[in-house]
RNA sequence: GCUGCUGUAGCUCAGUGGUAGAGCGCGUCAUUGGUAAUGACGAGGUCGGGAGUUCAAUCCUCCCCAGCAGCACCA
C-alpha cells in the first residue's frame, strides 16, 4: 500500500499502482468526469499513470486552466502529425510543442510532394476532427532506447531515430500509443483520449519554413501552426484579439494616418512624413528634456568612420558582415571601366555609437572629478540587416537610438544604474506602459575575465534590488547566456494596450570597450584608471518606439503627440471666416490646428476626421460664430461640448502640453 | 540568408494568351447642409524589373528585386 496526499490534507491508502483516475472516481463521479490530468509531487501527469509511492496528489480539471491549456494544445499537436501521416504517407515527424496561443509540429514532407502549403491545411483540420471524434486513447508506454531508435529506423523516421540516439543511452523512454495504430515519441502528459479536446476549439493558422532542430545548416522542415483552446468561445475570443492586433499594425496605420512610408529602393530605410516627422520631434524634445534635467550632455558623431577604428573597437572582427562598408576613394567617373577600383582603404557607417563616444571621452585628460560623465546621442545607425529580418519600423536598417553612455567609477555604477531605473520608470509610466525588467547574463562567446562577468552581473542586480524593482511583480526575471558579448544586460520589457511585450530599454555595464579603446581618468592617487561604461537607452530606436506607441494607442495618440491635434470644421460657408479666426488663436497658442472650410456636409467632416484620428473636431456654424463659441466633439465619445474660444483654447493647451512639463 | 506565398490606378482589390476593371481617394460642376459617406461628370495604369516561349504575354517559363508569414539572425 501507499500514502497519497491530497491536496486538503486528507490522505488515502491505496494499493501500489493506482492511478490518479482511480482515485478521483473514489472521490465522486463528478471529479471523476471533469478530472484530466494530475500533480503528482507537484509534476503534471497522466491521469492514467499508475503511482507507484506515496505521494502528494492534485488532480487537474479544466479549471486548472493553464495546465489544462497546455495539456490539450500538446494534444493537438500530436493529434496534428498524426494527422498528416494518415492523409500523407511517408511524411516524416519530428517535434511539436504547445506555444502561447496554440501549437505546431514540425514535419518533413515525402519528396514526392514538396513541402506543405495552406492549401492543404482544411484537409487536416477535418482529419484531425475525425481523430477526436474517434476518441482514441492516448497511452503512455515505456520502451528501452534501442528498440525504440530500431523501431523508428523501420518506420523510416530518420529525424525521430536521430534525436532518439542522442538521448542518454539505457534511458528509458516513453511514448504515446493514440488507440494502435499511431505513436510519437513523446514525455507528455497526455489527455486520456483524444475525445477530451473540443474539436471547435482549434484551427490550423499557417504553415512555414523551419529548421531541424533551430539549426540554419540543418534540412528546412514544414512548420504547421494552429491555435488550440479549450472550447470553442475561447477560440473565437482568440480570433478577435487577432483581429484587434491587425488592426492596429504600424504598417497599415503608417499609412492610413499618413505617417511614413518605405519602399523597394531605400527598403529598411524609413520616408518620414509631416505627420510622422512631428510624433518624432515631440519625442525627441521630450527626451532632450528627460536627459538634460538628468544630468546627460547631448554630442553628435560622425555617421562614418575609418574601418580601423572599427577594428579596434572588435566590430570588424565579430560585427562587419552587418556593418554598412564603403571605398575611402574618389569613384571612377570614366563610362567604361569599374566605379572603384577594390584597393582603396575602407570606412564604414557606424552600427552603433558607443566607439564614438569613447573617442570624445578621450579627448583631454579625464579627472574623476569630471566623472560620471554622461554622453548622450541621437545617434543614427545602419546595420546591415538580413532581408527577411525587416519588418516595417519594427526592425530596420537605419535608424536612430536615445544612445548614451555613462563613464563613471566602479563605485558610482549602483547609483548610476539606480537613476536610470528611475529615469525610464518616469519616461514608461508617462506613455502608459507597464513594464517588466530582466537581467541577461554572460553568453557563452564573450569577451572578459569571469570575475569581470561576476562583479558587472551583481552590480546590475544588486542596483535593482535597491531600486525594489527585481520582485515578481515587475516580472523580474534572469535570462541565462542572454547578455551581449561585452556586457551583461538590464532589459526593461514594456507592455501594450492590448498585453503584447516589447523590449525596449537596456542598460549594459562594460568594461570591454574602455579596455580596447584605451579610456582612462586621472584618479585621486594622480595614477590612471579605467572607467566603466554604461550603454543604456530608453526608447531603444525612434523608429521602433514609434511603431511600438502606433500599435500602443492605435493610432489614437494622446493630444501631446498627435500630428494634427485638433481641426475646425466649418457647417456653412458662412462660418468660414470665423473658423479662419479660431484656427489663427490656436495656432497661437500653439496648438497643431487645420480649418477644414470644404465644401462638404458636416456628416461627411465628422466621418473623415474621426476616421483620421483626430483627438478633436471643433465644429462651427452661424450658432458659434455669433455667440463666440465652438462645440467640441471628441474622438471616441458621440457627443459635443459647447464651449467658449477661451475655454476651448485652455483645455487644448493643457492636453497638448507634454506630461513632464504639464 | 532559408522555405512558402504575393506584386494590376494614390489605397483596397477583381480580371483575362488578343494591348485592362470596381470601390474609395483625386479634379470639375451643382448643392450651404448641425455631428460617421450629397449628387453628376471627369482625369489616372509600359499590370514590380529583365529575359524567353508565342503571330500575339499583364496572364505561360526562367532569372532578379521587393513585400508578407515563419525560421535563422538581432553586437
Amino acid at each position: 500500500m501507499i500514502r497519497v496526499t491530497l491536496p486538503d490534507g486528507s490522505a488515502r491508502e491505496v494499493a501500489r499502482g493506482t492511478t490518479p483516475a482511480d482515485i478521483a472516481a473514489a472521490i465522486g463521479p463528478g471529479l471523476a468526469k471533469a478530472a484530466i490530468a494530475a500533480r503528482v509531487d507537484g509534476e503534471l501527469r497522466d491521469i492514467m499513470r499508475p503511482i507507484e509511492a506515496d505521494a502528494q496528489l492534485a488532480l487537474v480539471t479544466n479549471r486548472d486552466e493553464a495546465d489544462a491549456l497546455e495539456l490539450a494544445r500538446h494534444d493537438f499537436a500530436h493529434i496534428l502529425a498524426e494527422a498528416v501521416q494518415a492523409l500523407f504517407p511517408g511524411t516524416q515527424i519530428t517535434f511539436g510543442p504547445s506555444t502561447d496561443d496554440g501549437f505546431y509540429y514540425d514535419v518533413m514532407a515525402p519528396a514526392s510532394r514538396g513541402p506543405f502549403t495552406m492549401d492543404d491545411l482544411p484537409a487536416i483540420e477535418e482529419q484531425m476532427r475525425a481523430i477526436i471524434r474517434a476518441d482514441k486513447p492516448l497511452r503512455r508506454e515505456v520502451m528501452a532506447r534501442d528498440t525504440l531508435i530500431a523501431t523508428w529506423q523501420n518506420a523510416r523516421e530518420s529525424f525521430k531515430a536521430e534525436w532518439a540516439a542522442e538521448l542518454p543511452e539505457g534511458q528509458e523512454l516513453s511514448v504515446y500509443w493514440s488507440g494502435d495504430d499511431w505513436m510519437d515519441m513523446c514525455r507528455g502528459p497526455h489527455l486520456a483520449s483524444t475525445g477530451k479536446l473540443d474539436p471547435a476549439a482549434f484551427q490550423l493558422t499557417r504553415v512555414a519554413g523551419a529548421y531541424w532542430r533551430g539549426d540554419q545548416k540543418n534540412p528546412q522542415l514544414s512548420r504547421i501552426y494552429g491555435t488550440g483552446w479549450l472550447n470553442k468561445k475561447q477560440l473565437d475570443a482568440h480570433l478577435v484579439r487577432l483581429e484587434e492586433a491587425a488592426k492596429r499594425d504600424h504598417r497599415r496605420l503608417g499609412q492610413d494616418m499618413d505617417l511614413f512610408h518605405l519602399q523597394q529602393e531605400a527598403h529598411g530605410s524609413v520616408f518620414w512624413h509631416p505627420n510622422g516627422y512631428l510624433i518624432w520631434r515631440e519625442l525627441e524634445s521630450y527626451m532632450r528634456r528627460a536627459i538634460d534635467n538628468a544630468g546627460y550632455k547631448e554630442v553628435k558623431t560622425p555617421q562614418v568612420m575609418d574601418a580601423r577604428q572599427w577594428e579596434q573597437s572588435g566590430h570588424w572582427g565579430k560585427y562587419r558582415a552587418n556593418m554598412f562598408v564603403i571605398p575611402d576613394e574618389v569613384p571612377n567617373v570614366d563610362d567604361e571601366g569599374p566605379v572603384i577600383s577594390g584597393d582603396a582603404d575602407w570606412m564604414a557607417l557606424k552600427p552603433m555609437n558607443c566607439p564614438a563616444h569613447v573617442l570624445i571621452f578621450r579627448q583631454g585628460i579625464k579627472s574623476y572629478r569630471d566623472l560620471p560623465l554622461r554622453i548622450y546621442e541621437n545617434g543614427c545607425c545602419h546595420r546591415n540587416e538580413p532581408h527577411g529580418a525587416l519588418h516595417g519600423l519594427m526592425r530596420v536598417r537605419q535608424f536612430t537610438q536615445d544612445d548614451a553612455h555613462i563613464f563613471c567609477r566602479e563605485d558610482q555604477i549602483v547609483a548610476e544604474v539606480q537613476d536610470f531605473c528611475a529615469l525610464a520608470d518616469r519616461i514608461y509610466k508617462e506613455f502608459g506602459f507597464t513594464y517588466s525588467i530582466k537581467l541577461a547574463l554572460r553568453p557563452e562567446q564573450r569577451f572578459g575575465s569571469d570575475a569581470d562577468w561576476d562583479k558587472a552581473e551583481n552590480e546590475l542586480r544588486d542596483a535593482v534590488v535597491h531600486a525594489g524593482l527585481a520582485t515578481e511583480e515587475f516580472g523580474w526575471e534572469e535570462l541565462p547566456g542572454e547578455g551581449a558579448f561585452y556586457a551583461p544586460k538590464l532589459e526593461w520589457h514594456l507592455t501594450d494596450a492590448i498585453g503584447r511585450t516589447w523590449q525596449v530599454g537596456t542598460i549594459q555595464s562594460d568594461r570591454v570597450l574602455p579596455e580596447r579603446l584605451d579610456a582612462s581618468y586621472v584618479g585621486e592617487d594622480g595614477a590612471r584608471h579605467r572607467p566603466v561604461m554604461l550603454h543604456r537607452a530608453i526608447f531603444g530606436s525612434y523608429e521602433r518606439f514609434i511603431g511600438i506607441l502606433i500599435e500602443h494607442y492605435a493610432g489614437r495618440f494622446p493630444v501631446w503627440l498627435a500630428p494634427v491635434q485638433a481641426v475646425v470644421a466649418t457647417i456653412t460657408s458662412e462660418a468660414d471666416g470665423y473658423a479662419h479666426d479660431v484656427t489663427a488663436k490656436l495656432k497661437a497658442a500653439g496648438i497643431r490646428v487645420e480649418a477644414d472650410t470644404r465644401n462638404e456636409k458636416i456628416n461627411y467632416k465628422v466621418r473623415e476626421h474621426s476616421v483620421a484620428k483626430v483627438p478633436h473636431l471643433l465644429v462651427v456654424g452661424m450658432r458659434e460664430a455669433e455667440e463666440g463659441k465652438v462645440a467640441i466633439r471628441s474622438l471616441g465619445s458621440d457627443g459635443q461640448r459647447i464651449m467658449t474660444l477661451e475655454e476651448a483654447i485652455a483645455m487644448l493647451s493643457h492636453e497638448a502640453t507634454p506630461p513632464d512639463i504639464r
